[in-house]
RNA sequence: GCCGAAGUGGCGGAAUAGGCAGACGCGCACGACUCAAAAUCGUGUUCCCUACGGGAAUGAGGGUUCGAUUCCCUCCUUCGGCACCA
């Protein structure tokens, strides 16, 4: 790229807060602090020591002072627009690491912490979070950036929006509840309860409903009759683990509270179960239960013998294809052998009888959008969209991390600290080995403050900040690492950003990269950034695996240290190489053999160089054209390659181009005009790949003024390029018959078809006897060919 | 169950607006140089066959086409994500 005139920026840094940090140092008992700028000098030095061209002037490290002062500084901002704040749920809480985590740190089928693989279990807290939801729809749209498919793929399934409708049902007032606060039932506010439903043209077929068993309502709507089983069941389902109760096989399970609530749509009277296959993290924690057209529904019907009505009946058999199974048991009013999902008519639905509903959601389902209208209409529900996505949970129980500039007051409760006060620095002299509980709440007298309110003694927030709070905005302070009059310069900014190209692991696809876009939309609606993304073109590169097959990893003892590799074979070997083994997007299993093969080229291009046996140019006309040809060629493909992440065709193309060169020398083309065009270009495409040989070649035995990385990038001379004969095999039953040579096109833009003529194609095949002869018969086949 | 990605030699992987599959490299075999070895250079290396010739083959099976790794349909396998999400 800057070969090619522009100015590029390729900052690094070190996301050096967190638990990794952490847990390393908690082992080794060295101060974190101490361990990880340790660290990141030895990285500084493996990372020169490859002839990485980093910018160092632009270096930032998140755990010093001057970068964590602006995450702090950002959490104040965010926490002023209302998009931090503080509240008691039902968390993940590692068990391993000693603290909260965000929904996204949770990993897999079995919950387990994203940093240690430990089982993760929920506890009731009060935390911080950040506001990630109020952006979901914004964060679903990526019209604006070229990402990778499988990246938005996995972005929209996290935030897992679905459309529907909100209703409102009403809980019969009941007598004899076992609350003895009978007024909260008698307002109506508490008298209605929500549910979200995807499917609101099935609402006539709610025959009962199901509240999560830890819903707030649960205790209003139990009869006394009923109280023991009903607190019998939420003590189990309490003590149940997430996963005992997620797993899907599991046969369901719930209990009848006593209480009834209305449907608003046929004032049927409905019973209220509880049941645990009903979450109260999603929707509202209770649900309209349509057995008929719902699976989970009516299996649950099934095994409590609830009623089931028919809502959605198949079209007529007749107009469905002959032979196609039996859509949903049996159509003439007897019982269901299943839940019915797929398209019909609407049935038992009072107004909307007939009304035709199809496998469409939200309001492109005519059924859908019919009730919809009708339920706004008349007041008892309205259209709504839900998400599975929640808000970011930002508190850690943690040392290593930003602390969170919050101070709480008796009187004044949560006030961030003042901005000239920033940043709060993160005390070294803690007992930061783990005790359970917040390292910072241990330090005898760090929390300690005064309310910026009242004056009055105040306590710090001892919680960290989550480093995936650090990493959101890192690409910012690239910028301008050591300006201290914001958490960046406005001038750098507006130079620079957006990120054009970021690069990384898809592991970050529903973290780093989903929290960073929140982050920069969210700072653009505060009017620090410009633009709706911070990064246009993202690309994500494999991961290098080590020769076993699995990830490398120091306690497996498989790591493949890059520095070794340098001493043995250089740094533009280990560097081609790992252009060149694997594809760069996919990654690899680690081969020590291959190594050699890259180690064997970059000898043979120091040779061809090297070697003084340039004499006077012998060679014909045709072998010199031919290697003019082969040049632009290759600096095409490589061009291309470059821009599209192709890396490992761009080595196989200089291997053979540098094999091409062999052979044009062993016939006579050296000294040739042509062969110094070849010998720069080749030099010039090889100098992002092995800096330091196509320097040393460039320099030293071309005689070229230092230094070839200030060179441009030659343009390709498509004449050059351009094959003089292109050959098209003719093809009849998958045998070449015949070729057709023309002259070459230019590649692209043929399109000329010219009938080279007719056969009989059963005469074809007839003569090469390969084919039955029933193929075809009396047919006249035509075969065109493309001419380039 | 739902969503997504990928299946090509012993290995990493090439080739997709359809055009001689296996480029390039590893490994392996043979040869040259050498007293010998290493390095280097050269030749060969998908599989099968009555082998100067022919046949099969890009996960499996169909389809479109003169021609399919590439486009369409149905499956299978592997990997990743989500999952009682109403």
């Amino acid at each position: 790229m800057r070969m090619k005139g522009y100015n590029v920026l390729f900052p690094m840094g070190f996301d050096a807060f967190g638990l990794n940090a952490e847990n390393a140092a908690i082992k080794d008992g060295i101060h974190p602090m101490k361990r990880t700028f340790a660290n990141i000098e030895r990285m500084r030095k493996q990372m020169r020591s490859m002839g990485t061209m980093f910018d160092w002037e632009r270096e930032a490290v998140s755990a010093d002072p001057s970068y964590y002062k602006w995450t702090e500084w950002f959490f104040v901002q965010l926490y002023k627009a209302g998009l931090a704040y503080r509240k008691m749920s039902a968390v993940d809480w590692c068990p391993k690491d000693n603290t909260t985590l965000a929904r996204e740190q949770v990993i897999g089928e079995n919950r387990v912490c994203e940093r240690c693989g430990t089982p993760v279990i929920k506890k009731n807290l009060e935390q911080w979070f950040f506001k990630t939801t109020k952006y979901a729809d914004e964060l679903l749209r990526f019209d604006e950036i070229d990402w990778p498919e499988r990246v938005k793929v996995l972005q929209t399934n996290w935030i897992g929006r679905s459309e529907g409708a909100e209703v409102k049902f009403r809980i019969e007032s009941n007598q004899s509840s076992v609350d003895s606060d009978q007024s909260a039932l008698d307002t109506d506010d508490l008298s209605l309860i929500t549910v979200f439903t995807t499917r609101p043209d099935t609402l006539w077929g709610a025959t009962f409903m199901v509240f999560a068993p830890e819903h707030p309502l649960v205790d209003k709507v139990t009869t006394p009759q009923q109280k023991q089983v009903v607190e019998d069941y939420k003590m189990q389902a309490a003590r149940q683990s997430d996963i005992e109760r997620e797993a899907v096989d599991k046969e369901k399970t719930g209990v009848f509270t006593g209480g009834y609530a209305i449907n608003p749509v046929n004032n049927e009277r409905i019973p209220i179960w509880i049941a645990d296959y009903v979450l109260m993290s999603y929707g509202t924690g209770a649900i309209m239960a349509v057995p008929a057209h719902d699976e989970r529904d009516f299996e649950f019907a099934r095994k409590y013998d609830l009623p089931i009505v028919e809502v959605i009946r198949p079209e007529p058999p007749h107009q469905l294809p002959p032979n196609s199974p039996n859509l949903g048991g049996e159509i003439e009013g007897g019982e269901l052998e299943v839940a019915y999902i797929g398209e019909g008519v609407m049935v038992n639905s009072g107004p909307f009888n007939g009304t035709k509903v199809n496998n469409e959601k939200g309001r492109k389902n005519p059924g859908i959008r019919a009730v919809i209208d009708w339920l706004e209409e008349k007041g008892i529900g309205k259209e709504a969209v839900n998400y599975r996505y929640r808000d970011w949970l930002i508190s850690r129980q943690r040392y290593w991390g930003a602390p969170i500039p919050m101070i709480h007051c008796d009187v004044h409760g949560w006030n961030p600290v003042p901005e000239d006060q920033l940043p709060v620095i993160l005390p070294d002299d803690v007992e930061w080995k783990p005790t359970g509980e917040s390292p910072l709440k241990l330090h005898p007298t760090w929390k300690d403050t005064t309310c910026p309110i009242c004056g009055e003694p105040a306590e710090r927030e001892t919680d960290t900040m989550d480093t995936f709070m650090c990493s959101s905005w890192y690409h910012l302070r690239y910028l301008s690492p050591h300006y201290d009059k914001g958490p960046f310069d406005e001038a750098e900014y507006n130079y620079w950003m957006p990120v054009d190209t970021y690069t990384g692991g898809i592991e970050h696809a529903t973290m780093h990269l989903l929290y960073t876009r929140f982050f920069h939309k969210a700072l653009r609606d505060l009017g620090i950034t410009k633009g709706n993304e911070p990064m246009m073109q993202l690309r994500n590169q494999g991961m290098v695996l080590a020769e076993d097959h699995a990830k490398m990893s120091k306690s497996r003892g498989n790591v493949v240290a890059p520095d070794m590799l340098v001493e043995k074979y250089g740094a533009d070997t280990v560097r081609a190489y790992l252009m060149f083994f694997a594809r760069w997007e996919m990654g690899a299993p680690w081969d020590s053999q291959g190594i050699e093969g890259t180690a064997r080229w970059m000898r043979r291009v120091w040779t061809l160089f090297t070697d003084a046996s340039d004499s006077p140019a012998t060679a014909s006309d045709e072998t010199k054209l031919t290697l003019r040809r082969r040049v632009h060629q290759t600096l095409r493909k490589v061009t291309h390659d470059f821009e599209s992440f192709e890396f490992n065709t761009i080595i196989s193309s200089l291997m053979e181009l540098l094999n091409e060169m062999y052979k044009a020398r062993e016939a006579g083309a050296a000294g040739s005009p042509e062969w110094s065009e070849a010998q720069e270009n080749y030099l010039k495409m090889l100098a992002p790949v092995a800096p330091h040989i196509a320097e040393e070649l460039w320099t030293n035995h071309l005689g070229k003024p230092y230094s070839i990385h200030q060179q441009s990038w030659p343009p390709v001379d498509e004449a050059a390029a351009k094959e003089d004969v292109v050959e098209i095999p003719v093809q009849i039953n998958g045998k070449v018959r015949d070729r057709i040579t023309g002259p070459g096109g230019g590649g692209r833009g043929r399109g000329q078809v010219c009938r080279a003529g007719k056969r009989d194609r059963e005469e074809a095949s007839g003569r090469q006897g390969t084919r039955e002869g029933d193929r075809g018969q009396g047919q006249t086949g035509e075969f065109g060919c493309v001419v380039g």
